[in-house]
RNA sequence: CGGGGCGUAGCGCAGUCUGGUAGCGCAUCUGCUUUGGGAGCAGAGGGUCGCCAGUUCGAAUCUGGCCGCCCCGACCA
């Protein structure tokens, strides 16, 4: 049994004056964790506690679907060089050299790890499906760290990788892995959402992420009430209203507009007495190309790297979504263009740039300047746009007549307020889309052949034919799920956890321990709760009542027994932490009661994950 | 990487502008009193003022450099 007054739960009153996200204040308020560096944690005994119930959830489930392996962090540059990341992965990734002069990194993720594995064990259909997982440390050289525990540079991931015969088998053990997933958060009482998300330039066919929604996310969601379409803004689509066009001028041709000072889209706009719905506005980047393996793996280190000009064109009221860009360009990076770079591309000042008469590149990022439109663009009519000449705007410009691209795609972030793109049986979702921040505990990903085939690994099949494997790989932030948990109950006081992953389960409160009666009740009653196997916590702290409920009330244990005067009427008090609840109960039945509460809070739980 | 802020005792902060040898609250330790919502009284301990260099008789304070941490941004010209 644990005993508070001789365990190290070092609690503050005051929250550090760096911490800005609830689940940091409180984490480090509760004695969770302590700060070592910009993204790195000590957690601590609690904190320790905790995170080992929710490694012990996602194992129980994971072990119900894969097999447990455990690879080292620390990783040869080999297996990234034939998968082209060693260079397709820029700074994010930590790196070192051995005595020897070796090149290592830290492990960021395990894809190529994983492969090495199954290119040279795995031979035949017979040994397929696989599916190997493991709970370990990730690094990863994170531009910015942030929020607590929520962006860091060291943290335990659940990653799984999956190994398939075909695309239906890998069907099967994405779904293993999405049902899985459903139950361990599930299990550690998250609301979550799953949403479509970005497969990224790397290809792969489909990818779900599972998100937790608070304000404290990074990751911005469109959902729809209606239909229950949700998808990451990195991804999501939506059904824009038709709109009226602008009356045609002259003869209908792209005419000279004098527009002085009417550099920004609202002064545009107002010139031609426009919707900014009916303007072009150019966005224009610079993309970074970065070699990619060979296909047998033979380029170890990649190709060159190499910046390629691009010009985006899209409604004057719509915005680019740089992940959609970068993924229809197979760019690995952007950056918007410096003055210089577009003096080299337009011949226009910045504010009047536009899409007629620019030398457009066939393919994209080759040696001139890369168009992307916004498929919002199709079909539109009599639209105004940068002349590339200072002061100047065209008008009754038309996408396609006037101008052409080297891609039309879907570029843009939608909007909350635009129409659901779900629809069925040809009869559209009338709902309108909603945004709001989630933070992404989890996410899984069809990969296809991205690592088996640049990596080389063969199984041969019942025709005794080579094919190549294709992949999923899953992840889960175990940190995330104790920060969002946090995030989703809490309060001025603290917060509280559920039983299934809070370090423990009761905290039995000796209210006075100079009282030996109260001192005797109290342990009496923690061995009894301990027995009917609860976590028990008790409170034997030589403390004033006021610190101890303070401190209860603080780290997150969702039950609390007060051992107090009303042991002499053979009555103890029971605190219902999520609700603020109190209730007296008959000593004699109050672990019972417990159990019984704690055990529905679970098969609940459990039921729900099913 | 760009911008902003901060760095003084375990935590939260004042002192910096105007240079004179460091303080407050909480926490910690001792004693007494207290014991149902972060107690009271009395006493005590604890700080290379982020680091380095400079200016000065004298630097937490002024100057320069560096380091660290936090926040915003790294998308609409």
């Amino acid at each position: 049994m644990y005993r508070w007054s001789k365990l190290f739960i070092p609690t503050l009153r005051e929250a550090p004056a760096d911490a800005e996200v609830a689940s940091h204040k409180l984490l480090v308020r509760a004695g969770y964790i302590r700060q070592l560096g910009a993204g790195l944690y000590n957690y601590i005994f609690l904190g320790q506690r905790s995170l080992n119930k929710i490694i012990a959830i996602v194992r129980e489930e994971m072990n119900k679907i894969g097999q447990e392996f455990f690879l080292p962090a620390l990783l040869p540059k080999e297996p990234w060089a034939e998968s082209g990341r060693w260079t397709a992965i820029g700074e994010s990734m930590f790196r070192l050299k051995d005595r020897k002069g070796a090149d290592l990194c830290l492990g960021f993720t395990h894809e190529e790890i994983m492969t090495t594995m199954a290119r040279s064990e795995l031979r035949s259909y017979k040994q397929l499906p696989q599916i190997w997982y493991q709970i370990q440390t990730k690094f990863r050289d994170e531009p910015r760290p942030k929020s607590g525990l929520l962006r860091v540079r060291q943290f335990i991931m659940k990653d799984s990788y999956s190994y398939d015969m075909d695309e239906a088998g890998l069907d099967k053990s994405y779904n293993l892995h999405d049902a899985a997933y459903r139950a361990i958060f599930t299990r550690c009482g998250l609301k979550f959402v799953v949403v479509e998300a970005d497969s990224g330039a790397m290809g792969g066919s489909q990818s779900q992420e599972f998100m937790v929604y608070s304000d404290a996310g990074e990751d911005l969601i469109a959902s729809c009430p209606v239909c229950g379409y949700a998808a990451n803004l990195e991804k999501a689509t939506s059904l824009l209203p038709p709109l009226e066009e602008m009356v045609a001028t002259g003869d209908g041709k792209p005419e000279l507009v004098h527009t002085p000072g009417c550099a920004a889209i609202p002064d545009v706009a107002a010139f031609f007495r426009i919707s900014p719905a009916c303007d072009i506005k150019c966005v224009a980047y610079m993309a970074l190309k970065r070699g990619a393996a060979g296909k047998d793996g033979a380029k170890k280190d990649g190709g060159p790297e190499s910046w390629h000009g691009v010009a985006t064109f899209l409604r004057g009221d719509h915005q680019v979504n740089e992940t959609k860009l970068a993924g229809a360009l197979g760019a690995a990076e952007l950056r918007t263009m410096q003055a210089e770079e577009l003096s080299r591309y337009f011949n226009g000042p910045a504010g009047y740039l536009g899409p007629v008469g620019l030398k457009v590149d066939a393919q994209p990022l080759g040696d001139g300047l890369t168009v992307v439109a916004d498929k919002a663009l199709e079909g539109r009519r009599n639209m105004v746009c940068g002349a590339n000449k200072l002061d100047y705007h065209l008008r009754n410009v038309t996408p396609g007549r006037d101008f052409g691209w080297t891609l039309m795609t879907d570029i843009r972030s939608v909007n909350e307020g635009e129409g659901c793109p779900s629809g069925q049986d040809g009869k559209p979702c009338e709902g309108r889309l909603v945004v709001g921040k989630a933070i992404e505990t989890g996410h899984i990903f069809k990969l296809g052949d991205r690592y088996t085939r640049s990596m080389g690994a063969r199984v041969l099949d019942e025709n005794g034919r080579e094919v190549t494997p294709v992949m999923g790989c899953y992840g889960i932030g175990i940190e995330r799920i104790l920060t969002a948990a946090i995030e989703q109950s809490n309060d001025a006081n603290g917060f509280w956890l559920p039983a299934s992953i809070a370090p423990f389960t009761v905290v039995v409160t000796i209210t006075n321990v100079a009282d030996a009666a109260l001192r005797e009740t109290g342990e009496k009653l923690a061995a009894e709760l301990e027995s009917a196997g609860l976590d028990v916590l008790l409170d034997d702290r030589d403390e004033r009542a006021g610190v101890k409920f303070k401190d209860a009330d603080l780290v997150g244990i969702p039950y609390r027994i007060n051992v107090g005067k009303k042991v002499t009427e053979g009555k103890v008090e029971l605190v219902t932490r999520a609700r603020a609840y109190s209730e007296d109960v008959a000593l004699d039945e109050v672990a019972a009661l417990v159990k019984r509460r704690v055990d529905e809070e679970l098969l609940l739980e459990a039921v729900v994950a099913k």
